[in-house]
DNA sequence: TCGTATTGAATACTATAGGCTGTGGACTAA
DNA sequence: TTAGTCCACAGCCTATAGTATTCAATACGA
């Protein structure tokens, strides 16, 4: 499902850029734990918080759709 | 803002594909008045709504937020 | 062994995504 | 006129995104 994937990309680019899920949501400006929540694939999350993450990450967010997608396709490779 | 610049896109790739609101909001499996909602920028979306849209219009994640970029900068090119 | 930093995890709450029903206006065709 | 299509728009409802608090587990260094 697209969240697990999601929790896996988000869960490496954020430790990638060293920082942990407090000082991550302080810069997104979206709660400690919800940062948590997400990257256990436990939620889903808006077109808004997810280019704050974007904007964070200092990635493009259709760079970021790009690996969301590569991860969803190393799970369940159903696509033609 | 990203609400608007996704509204924008959102309704030129649907009526692109021939598809009325209450079509695409059958195909996409979201209300009818929802889809207008959306192309009048007043609500934002999830990322599971996105995952749904970007299949009925047959294009991907990708392409869609590369799409959505591009239109923002339009309206506010204050990017380097 | 003590403290502290980091995260998982549960719970309860608030804000907003998303649904449903209906009205009415603009347009087209009969 | 009348009927059909498409959509904006409002109001209210439910589901879920996102917040806040708390406690436990683990790891690490002094």
């Amino acid at each position: 499902m697209i969240n697990e994937a999601f929790a896996k990309v988000l869960k490496r680019l954020r430790t990638k850029k060293n920082l942990n899920q407090e000082a991550f949501g302080f810069e997104c400006e979206i709660h400690r734990t919800y940062v948590s929540q997400l990257e256990r694939g436990l939620k889903s999350l808006s077109l808004k918080t997810l280019y704050k993450i974007s904007t964070v990450l200092e990635i493009s967010l259709e760079e970021l759709m790009r690996l969301l997608e590569k991860e969803m396709k190393r799970v369940s490779p159903d696509q033609l």
